[in-house]
Formats: structure tokens, C-alpha cells, sequence
RNA sequence: GGGCGGUUAGCUCAGCUGGUUAGAGCGACUCGCUUACACCGAGUAGGUCGCGGGUUCGAAUCCCUCACCGCCCACCA
């Protein structure tokens, strides 16, 4: 290797491929379970399929990678289990989107096959370039074990979980009312919903009361925002005592008029006079028609001409609109638990599509938004609309299509969350789990307390499909009494049938159904052979629905006189009664099986090696808008099927927005693909700049920018710009495509990159490395390996060891406590501001002494050899470049005795931190040369002296001081090109001169022919007035009784100190004034 | 409506448990190609620490009020 071919620019593109490569090959990635040592284990986020990853991905997962690396080197067995998720909806959404956009077709038009098929095609496009985007960020994941939460073993827990709690009666079927989304045409969670608000109306409707009787109201007034629905309500509510909901609410409001700022008063006192009011106004209708209510008095639902009851019930309140309200239980939460209670009829007037259905009578057809028009229209034609108001409202708008969303009402599997949630609850409040910040421990528990039960089918393609069949039972037998013993019967027609295919009791479960009005019976499936058994059947039936019997051994169905199948299995001469067995069409939520993910990756239920040994993780890394939806979930489902937290800790790292302030995300065109800015600054720079930024903090921000392909040049991204299909460079002129680009025009631009500048501090701090290592490796020439001389050390380098050994340690620390910026921070002042700008500055013309070389060259090597490990997890590519480098040229190094290092940084092992070496006393003295060396830098570049004119410098201190300087004397000349004209208490200051005072120093530069002394005076007198204050403050803080009393000793004495020091500095300046104002 | 965070130099951010004259990087300005590095070196100028109170001998730091920005959760016809 020829040293001087070292390019002066790290080029990072050549080490990352080399590295990479290198490190896959040699397996150090892999982990397996060893009883001789410690695991540590960290579970990827699995990344959603749905698209490519992001600057937060890369956050996330660099700051993962860097503890895997640190764990590693600290000599634990470290596993970064990577993966996948299917992302249930989200990926369908995009790929059905896709579908309509490019091929205009729905999902219906290919069939549930044909979609899964498209979808699995799409994933594994986006699983090969996430995994893709993670390797050349340098991730040390294990590539061997990587899982997707679809695939078999996954299934397998999921399968075995569903069914655990199937058995034991946490998961439930039931109607309720859930968030629909018409375009996808599933439920979705409450999670996976936002609230917009929205322009819109306030429509007033009446309702004419059914055979009014005089002095009675003859219509009952309702308002809604959405008027359509009323083609299915089923009541209207008035409150059982509105003069008493009156006296709350007007309660509440003096409660709150006695405590409210001034401010808010009159607003609330408003709210009292209306409400007085409205007892004028408003409440004796109500009265009526309370009692008309309780007497079971009906009004005529317009439109649909059905009659339908007033009912008593608090949710109508007295206070707002006109104290009635319309009631439609299928399609409004609030109205549900009405109807509930009031037991009403819940008439669902919705097509899963978003048309209306039957129950819409005439509107049939319709779609929602067609049907607002035309009730309007019809109830205005008949007037019975009163008014519309205008009104902002909430518009609850599904996350993954960005449609609308229709309270709706289903069929649903739910799990029951009380005692899992409580379960997860105590996990966090007794401390097996941590969560880091600690502020996120709240958010955590306070939704796991609400506890409510969480809906887990989607009416979804992809995705986990629920583990249930279900039989319905011949009616046509079916009687009132022997109901029960039907079931009785057909179940054990079941298991008979398991029997016979050899299917095991611990495959399946099988519950009746708690309809009152069914006989059906669900089985729940816990292994693929059961399901294909079950298929087998089903499929078999299907085909051969008019066979006549069975034979011996076989299993036929026929067609009974009464018009049901019936299922001959004559092995067991068992008559079936299972009609239309199905398995449940849908699949689970996505989080279903996220949640096993710590788990199911090593392998649950299977209990394999690497669970017993790596589970539970470690830590897990993640970003705060999942902690409810994932966080909370994997640790109720680790409890429940391991009953094991499945990891320790929990750190929640900040989100990336950009330079406005927004998250970034395709849609707006702000996203930064991370491969974007490792081709621009370097996997290294990527790293290290996301570690720097990882404080605290919620959130980062980070401008971003365009990066022409034409030039290479930078410019600001706008909103407006930000939008583009093409977009002209400021710099050259040239135009360059965007994300956006669509037509071929566009699409014939080179594409300009996005990224951000924010990460031009770490390349720059890279190449700085880079060429300190240079440095290093240009001066290691006759090196020989061997213990340091401890007896040659000199003040720097034992100053540079008590660094290095407190950088070590804080470094570990910061780390350990997920501390990422600040352990950034603490490398980058290290290696850039003390060992490049003074520690290799200092070593130059030692290098060229014979007698001091060698050792030199061992403590360069060694500590330059420590640091590339420090740095190693942040930076892993051009630590590991400069080690192999460094391997080649030092083949043996170290402190105490010079060791052979490990062939590849990544796992050398990591430093540790040796108290012996730091020395406050060694720090404080070499602060001290640094002032001194600073202030006469500062004079040369205040009074304007040319860098080649050397200076003659003199420092006036105690004798302590200038012994302590007086050695350091070639640095001042090598480094400020400055020589002395001695140290100590009687050197004198010549004029004219400048000078600087320091704590305990005071710095004379020999100004003689250079200096403007008018500019100096000034500059002089500029000073002395800023001491003359900071005098003045020290001594009326010193003169406060106050202070002197109370304030610890220690500080009334510093201040002191201080005090004296200012006068001392005073009294210097002045006198230089003097000196100059003679030469004037 | 409830909760959480933020507001410090032109920009992006440090500043943990209160105690020198509030820091860094970028940008600006002045010098400089000095035997690793111009993705560099030496230096300078920029701040009433969002507003107003309070606690304290002492507040960027602790407490309260308010304002603005952002996020999460809930949501009344």
C-alpha cells in the first residue's frame, strides 16, 4: 500500500461496499445462542412493505444499530432480529390504489386471490429495497433470521395466540357499531381514524307528531349534521326530567362563573341567560313531551313514512338545540348506546360500499353524499326543514384512504382488553418494563386504561386470516327445546370428523355461538392441518352437493327433503348437521400480529433455543406515535402468551420534521430518502448526523433541500416548490425532475436527489477524522511495537490520556442511557478540538526527534486506535477503513503492552475507561496553556499581524504559573508563531504592547513598529468600561447582606475571588493605558 | 375539551439536579494554501434566554399566568 495514495476526501462509496461485503462474509452479524455469554437483543420496528423507508427509519434504526455495535464490542452476544410488516391495510390501500389509478379496476374485478397475489408481489419489491436501504446503512442485522409478519412462523403464533384467547374467552364476536371505510370497504380502528374539521351545515329538521291532540306539539324539532342518517332512525329522544338537567348544567356554570378569570365571565354569564331563558322557551314543550314520551306516543319519520317513538333518555340534552334528538343506532355511536338501552330497533340503511340499501326505501342506490342532497331537497319540499346553519364539524376520515368514514354496523371479532390491559398497565407502573423519556410512561398508561376492547377483523384481503370456521346448523330440525341439544350434537359430529383426519383435540376449539336466534358453532383452528381438513370438507361439500350416501369410510353430503345439506360420514355412521361450514372471510388487524413480533421472530410457540436465550429483548427503539398501538400491545401479548415483559426498556427516540415544521411523508413531497443523502454525504455522515440530533427532544427539524444532478449544488425546498414535477436550478439554470415527475417529459430529467444540509457537519466531521487518521498512518513509518515509556510522557500526552479516559467513560454512559447526541457530541469536541487541534499540532516536531519518535508514534496509535472504536457504532465504515489501515501499519499496539488487535474493528473489543489516567490537575495546567496560546492568537489577529511576523510574547503570573509555562514555550512558537519573552512575576511589559488578562495571567505581546495604538486605546478603554460594571455587580452583590449571609461560603468567596481578579485586571488596563497614552 | 412538548445568536440546536461575563455548528465578517485536512486553520461580530408575575442572597434553569408553534387523545345532535 502506498500511503501517499491515501485521497485527501474519505471516499465513503468504496468502504461501504468493501465493508459491508466483508462483514456479511464473515458472519459477524449472526448471532447464536452461547451459554458462555451475555445476550442482548433488540427486535427491529419491522418496517411497513407499504413503501421505502425514511429519514425517521433511518433515525430509528441507526440508533438501534449503534448499541447493537457498542453491545457487541462490549463482548455481549448481540442479535438485531430484522424484518417486515404486511401492514394489513395500509399495503392493500396502496396497492388497490394502484390498481384503480393504472388499471381502473377495483378489487372485485381480480378476485381475493388474484389481489393477495399482487400484493405479495408488491412486497417483496419493497422488502428487497428496505432491506436494501437498511445494508447500506451499515445495519448489523442478522440477515439469516430476518422474518415478515406474514410469513409461516409468524402465522403460527398468531394462530396459536387467537386461539389461546379464543379458548379462554378473551376474543368475542358481537355486532357493534365501527368506523367503516367505504372505499376499502372494512372496519377500521379508532387508532387508524382522524378527526378533520370540516365546513359543513347544521341542518333543522321536524318530525309531525302522530295524531296530535290539541295543546300538544304538533311536530317534535331535531338538528343533525348529517341528515341523510335519518332514513334510519328509529326514535327521537327527549330527557326524562329536562327542568333537573337544566338546574346541573346552570349548577356547573356558577360553579365555573365563581372560579373563571374575569375574562370569561361575560361569556359565561351569557350561557346563564340563555339558559334562563330557555326554561321560558324551550322547557315546557319539552315537558309535553317528556309526558308524551312516557305515555308511548310515536312521531312520523318523513320520508320513509314509518312511525317511530319518542323515548325518554339523558342523552337528549335540555340545554342545547332544541332539547330533542333524532336517534339513529346504526350509524352513530352515541345513538347506538341509545338504542341499546332503549332497546330499539337498529335499522342499518348502508351498503358496505357506501350506497344505501334497501332500508333507504326510495333513496336505494344512492351513495351518502347524493342522499344528503336529495333529503334535503325532499324534507324542504314538504317543510320540514326549518333552517341550515353554516358550522364547522368534525369529519372523522379513515387514515389509510383518506375517504370518509360511516359508523357502521357489523360483525366483529373483538379481544376483550380489562385484564390485558391491567396486565400491561402493571408492567410499567412496577417497573419490569422502562420507558425512556419517562414523560412517554404516561400516554402509555393512560390509554391502556380506558381498556377498552379492542376490534381485531378488518374485511381485509391481506393479511392474517382469522383462525375460525364457522358451522351453521340444519334448521330444519331446529326447535326452541332442542336447540341446545343440536349443538350438542353437531359438535360432536365435529370432533368425529377431526378424528377420522386425524386431527389432535389441541388443533381445535369448538364454541356455540351466543345467538339466541342461531345454532351455530364456531371452531377455532390451531394448525394448518385442521384448517385444510376443514377446507377439505367445505370443498367437498361444494362439489358434491347433490351425492346421494356415503360409502364406507367416506364422507358425501346430500340434499335433505327439507332443502339443507346433510353430511353423511359413515365411518362413524354419524349424521352431520353442519350446513354451510366457512372459514371467517376476514383477516386480523395488523397489530394483531405486530404484537407478537418480539416472540414470534424467535420462533414462539416452538420452544426454541434462540427464544429461551434471547427473549426477553433488551430494548426496544421506536418513535412516540406508536407507543399505544404497538408498545402496549406487544407487552399485553407478551404477558399473555410467555408471561414475560418482552423487553426491559423502552426508548423513545424524536421525529424528524423539516424546515416548516411538518412530518415529513410523500404525499407532501418533503421525504428524504436516506439513500438519497447516503449518495451526497456517506452512510457515515447519514449516522452520525441522525445521532447528533437524537436529544430528548419530541421533535427535530431539518430543512431539506433539493440537490441539482446537474451541477451539484444545493437549493432550499419550498413549499411551492416542494410540489413540482421538475424544478429549475438556481445555480446552473438546468431543470431536474422531482418525486413527482409523471409524464415522459418529466420523467427524461435526471431526477434531483432530496436532502438536507443538516448533515454536511458530520461529513465534515468524517474527513476530519479521516485526516487525522492520515496523519497518523503518514507518520507510523519505523514503527515499532512496545509498551510506552510512561517515564517520556510529557504534559500533552498525559493530558490527551486523562481526556481520552473521561471521553471513554462518558461516552459509555451516554450510550448506555440512550443519551445519543450528547455521546456525539462529546466524540466530535474530543477528536476535532483536542487531539486534531492540539494533540497532533503538538506532536509534529516530536515526530522528527529520534529520541521521542517511537514513543510518540505507540501513544498515537493507541489513542487514535481507542477512538476509532468509540466511534465504530456511529460511524462503523471509515473506523473500520482507518483500522485496517492502521492494522497493517501498527500490527501490534496498546498502552501497558502492545497487543495484536482484532482483524475488523466491529469486533474489537470495547474500551474501558482507566481512572488511573485522569488528572484534573494535568487538565487544569493545560487550560492554562491554551489560554495563553489563545490570547496571543487573539492579538495577532486583533492588531491585524500578518502570520508570518513572529511575535515576541511575554506573561506576567506567579512563579507556579511560569514554571508550568516555561516548557511549553516551542508550542507557542510552532502554533502562534510567537516567542517568549519570559514568564513569571517580574517580567515586564514593554511599550508599546497588548495584552490580555486572564485569571492568575497576564499576556504582553511585544507591539514595537506594529500596532496602532490609537485602535489599542480605544479598544483599551472599551474594555475597562465592561470591567468597571462587572466590578460594580460583584460589589453590590458583595455589599448585600442578604447574600453574604445565606449564600454557601464557598460562593461568597468565589465571588470574592472574582472581585479582585476584575480589580486586578482593572488596575492592568489601566496602567497599559497610561504606557500607551505616552507613546501617543 | 384533556394531556405532552417547544419557544435561547440570521439558521439548526446544546445548556441535566438554580451559582463566573449563556455555548456549539452553519451562515456573515477579517486574516491565512503554516510539512493530515479549504469538507481546512486562526480570529471577530451577533442573544433583555417568548411575555408577565412569583420563590430565592442569586433564575435560561424551579413555580404560576398568558401568547404563539407542534404533537397525542377525546368529542355534544
Amino acid at each position: 500500500m502506498n500511503l501517499q495514495d491515501l485521497p485527501k476526501q474519505y471516499e465513503h462509496a468504496a468502504a461501504q461496499e468493501r465493508w459491508s461485503k466483508t462483514w456479511r462474509e464473515r458472519g459477524y452479524f449472526h448471532a447464536v445462542p452461547d451459554a458462555k455469554k451475555q445476550p442482548f437483543t433488540i427486535v427491529i420496528p419491522p418496517p411497513n412493505v407499504t413503501g421505502a423507508l425514511h429519514l425517521g427509519h433511518a433515525l430509528n434504526n441507526t440508533l438501534q444499530d449503534i448499541l447493537i455495535r457498542m453491545k457487541r464490542m462490549q463482548g455481549f452476544n448481540a442479535l438485531w432480529m430484522p424484518g417486515t410488516d404486511h401492514a394489513g391495510i395500509a399495503t392493500q390501500a396502496v396497492v388497490e390504489k394502484r390498481l384503480l389509478e393504472e388499471e381502473k379496476k377495483t378489487r372485485h374485478d381480480l378476485g381475493r386471490e388474484k389481489l393477495v397475489e399482487r400484493i405479495w408481489q408488491w412486497k417483496a419489491e419493497y422488502e428487497k429495497r428496505i432491506t436494501g436501504q437498511l445494508q447500506q446503512m451499515g445495519c448489523s442485522c442478522d440477515w439469516e433470521r430476518q422474518r415478515f409478519t406474514l410469513d409461516d412462523q409468524c402465522a403460527r403464533a398468531v394462530r396459536q395466540t387467537f386461539f389461546k384467547m379464543f379458548q379462554e374467552g378473551k376474543i368475542y364476536r358481537g355486532k357493534r357499531l365501527v368506523n367503516w371505510d367505504c372505499f376499502l370497504q372494512t372496519a377500521v380502528s379508532d387508532d387508524e381514524v382522524n378527526q378533520d374539521t370540516v365546513k359543513g351545515h347544521f341542518w333543522h329538521l321536524k318530525y309531525p307528531v302522530e295524531n296530535p291532540i290539541a295543546g300538544e306539539p304538533e311536530f317534535v324539532h331535531v338538528a343533525t349534521t348529517r341528515p341523510e342518517t335519518m332514513l334510519g332512525d328509529t326514535a327521537v329522544a327527549v330527557h326524562p326530567d329536562p327542568g333537573a338537567a337544566l338546574d346541573e348544567v346552570e349548577t356547573e356554570l356558577r360553579v365555573k362563573l365563581a372560579d373563571a378569570p374575569a375574562k370569561e365571565k361575560p361569556d359565561i354569564q351569557k350561557q346563564l341567560d340563555a339558559l334562563a331563558e330557555r326554561r321560558t322557551t324551550h322547557l315546557p314543550t319539552l315537558l309535553k313531551l317528556r309526558d308524551m314520551a312516557k305515555a308511548g306516543r310515536m312521531v312520523t319519520l318523513p320520508l320513509q313514512n314509518r312511525p317511530i317513538p319518542l323515548v325518554c333518555d339523558e342523552w337528549a340534552k335540555p340545554d342545547l338545540g332544541s332539547g330533542c334528538v333524532k336517534i339513529t343506532p346504526a350509524h352513530d355511536p352515541n345513538d347506538y348506546e341509545v338504542g341499546k338501552r332503549q332497546k330499539l330497533p337498529m335499522v342499518n340503511i348502508l351498503n358496505p360500499d357506501g350506497t344505501l340499501n334497501a332500508n333507504a326505501g326510495s333513496y336505494q342506490g344512492l351513495t351518502m353524499k347524493k342522499a344528503r342532497t336529495k333529503v334535503v331537497e325532499d324534507l324542504d319540499a314538504l317543510g320540514l326543514l326549518e333552517r341550515v346553519e353554516d358550522r364547522e364539524i368534525a369529519l372523522p376520515m379513515s387514515d389509510r384512504s383518506k375517504t370518509p368514514i360511516e359508523p357502521y354496523l357489523a360483525d366483529q371479532w373483538f379481544v376483550k382488553m380489562d385484564e390485558l390491559a391491567q396486565s400491561a398497565m402493571d408492567a410499567v407502573t412496577d417497573g419490569r418494563v422502562e420507558i425512556f423519556p419517562n414523560r412517554y410512561a404516561k400516554s402509555y398508561l393512560d390509554w391502556l386504561g380506558e381498556k377498552r376492547d379492542w376490534p381485531v377483523s378488518r374485511q381485509l384481503w391481506w393479511g392474517h386470516r382469522i383462525p375460525i370456521w364457522s358451522a351453521s346448523i340444519t334448521h330444519g330440525d331446529a326447535t326452541e327445546s332442542n336447540a341446545i341439544e343440536l349443538q350438542i350434537k353437531a359438535k360432536s359430529e365435529l370432533e368425529a370428523y377431526f378424528k377420522f383426519s386425524d386431527i389432535e383435540k389441541s388443533e381445535y376449539h369448538i364454541h356455540f355461538r351466543e345467538y339466541p336466534d342461531d345454532l351455530d358453532l364456531m371452531c377455532c383452528i390451531n394448525s394448518e392441518r385442521a384448517n385444510q381438513a376443514l377446507k377439505d370438507f367445505y370443498d367437498f361439500k361444494k362439489k358434491n352437493e347433490n351425492l346421494e350416501a356415503g360409502e364406507n369410510g367416506q364422507l358425501k353430503t346430500l340434499v335433505n327433503p327439507t332443502g339443507y345439506y346433510l353430511a353423511y360420514m359413515n365411518a362413524g355412521n354419524a349424521l352431520h348437521h353442519i350446513k354451510e361450514l366457512e372459514q371467517d372471510p376476514d383477516v386480523l388487524d395488523t397489530w394483531f400480529s405486530s404484537a407478537l413480533w418480539p416472540f414470534s421472530t424467535l420462533g414462539w410457540p416452538e420452544q426454541t433455543p434462540e427464544l429461551k436465550y434471547f427473549y426477553p429483548t433488551s430494548v426496544l427503539i421506536t418513535s412516540r406515535d406508536i407507543i399505544t398501538l404497538w408498545v402496549a400491545r406487544m407487552v399485553l401479548m407478551g404477558l399473555f402468551d410467555l408471561d414475560q415483559v418482552p423487553f426491559k426498556q423502552v426508548f423513545i427516540h424524536p421525529k424528524i420534521l423539516d424546515g416548516f415544521g411538518e412530518t415529513m411523508s410523500k404525499m407532501k413531497g418533503n421525504g428524504v430518502d436516506p439513500l438519497d443523502v447516503i449518495a451526497q454525504y456517506g452512510a457515515d455522515s447519514l449516522r452520525f448526523g441522525l445521532a447528533y440530533m437524537a436529544t430528548e427532544t419530541q421533535d427535530v427539524r431539518m430543512p431539506v433541500e433539493f440537490v441539482c444532478p446537474h451541477c451539484g449544488k444545493t437549493m432550499e425546498q419550498t413549499l411551492k416548490n416542494r410540489i413540482q414535477t421538475r424544478v429549475t436550478c438556481t445555480h446552473c439554470s438546468k431543470e431536474f425532475s422531482t418525486q413527482w415527475a409523471k409524464t415522459e417529459a418529466d420523467l427524461a430529467l435526471p431526477r434531483g436527489a432530496v436532502t438536507s444540509e443538516r448533515f454536511s457537519v458530520a461529513r465534515n466531521f468524517c474527513n476530519k477524522l479521516w485526516n487525522a487518521s492520515r496523519f497518523t498512518l503518514l507518520n507510523l513509518e519505523g514503527y515499532e511495537p512496545g509498551p510506552i515509556d510512561e517515564s517520556q510522557l510529557l504534559l500533552e500526552d498525559r493530558w490527551l490520556l486523562s481526556r481520552l479516559n473521561t471521553v471513554t467513560k462518558q461516552v459509555t454512559e451516554n450510550l448506555e442511557h440512550y443519551h445519543f447526541a450528547e455521546a456525539a457530541r462529546v466524540l466530535y469536541d474530543f477528536a476535532w478540538d483536542e487531539f486534531c487541534s492540539f494533540y497532533v499540532e503538538m506532536v509534529k516536531a516530536r515526530l522528527s526527534d529520534p529520541a521521542q519518535r517511537v514513543n510518540v508514534q505507540r501513544l498515537l496509535a493507541y489513542v487514535l486506535d481507542s477512538l476509532l472504536r468509540l466511534l465504530h457504532p456511529m460511524i462503523p465504515f471509515v473506523t473500520e477503513e482507518v483500522w485496517s489501515l492502521l492494522n497493517e501499519l501498527a500490527p501490534a499496539r496498546g498502552l501497558t503492552k502492545a497487543e495484536k488487535p482484532c482483524q475488523h474493528i466491529i469486533v474489537a473489543p470495547w474500551p474501558t475507561s482507566d481512572a488511573r489516567w485522569i488528572d484534573a490537575a494535568i487538565e487544569d495546567r493545560f487550560a492554562r496553556f491554551q489560554s495563553v496560546l489563545g490570547a496571543i492568537r487573539e492579538i495577532r489577529s486583533r492588531q491585524n499581524i500578518a502570520p508570518k511576523v513572529t511575535l515576541n510574547f511575554g506573561v506576567k503570573c506567579d512563579a507556579a504559573l511560569a514554571a508550568l509555562l516555561e516548557p511549553m514555550t516551542p508550542y507557542f512558537a510552532s502554533m502562534a508563531n510567537a516567542n517568549s519573552l519570559g514568564y513569571g512575576p517580574n517580567v515586564v511589559a514593554p511599550v508599546p504592547a497588548a495584552n490580555t488578562i486572564l485569571s492568575g495571567l497576564e499576556i504582553f505581546v511585544d507591539l514595537a513598529g506594529l500596532i496602532d495604538v490609537a485602535a489599542e486605546m480605544q479598544r483599551i478603554t472599551k474594555e475597562l468600561e465592561k470591567l468597571q460594571a462587572g466590578i460594580k455587580s460583584k460589589e453590590s452583590k458583595l455589599n448585600n447582606a442578604g447574600f453574604v449571609s445565606r449564600a454557601p461560603a464557598d460562593v461568597v468567596a468565589q465571588e470574592k475571588a472574582q472581585l479582585d481578579e476584575l480589580k486586578g485586571r482593572a488596575a492592568s488596563l489601566e496602567g497599559l493605558l497610561n504606557d500607551l497614552k505616552k507613546q501617543n
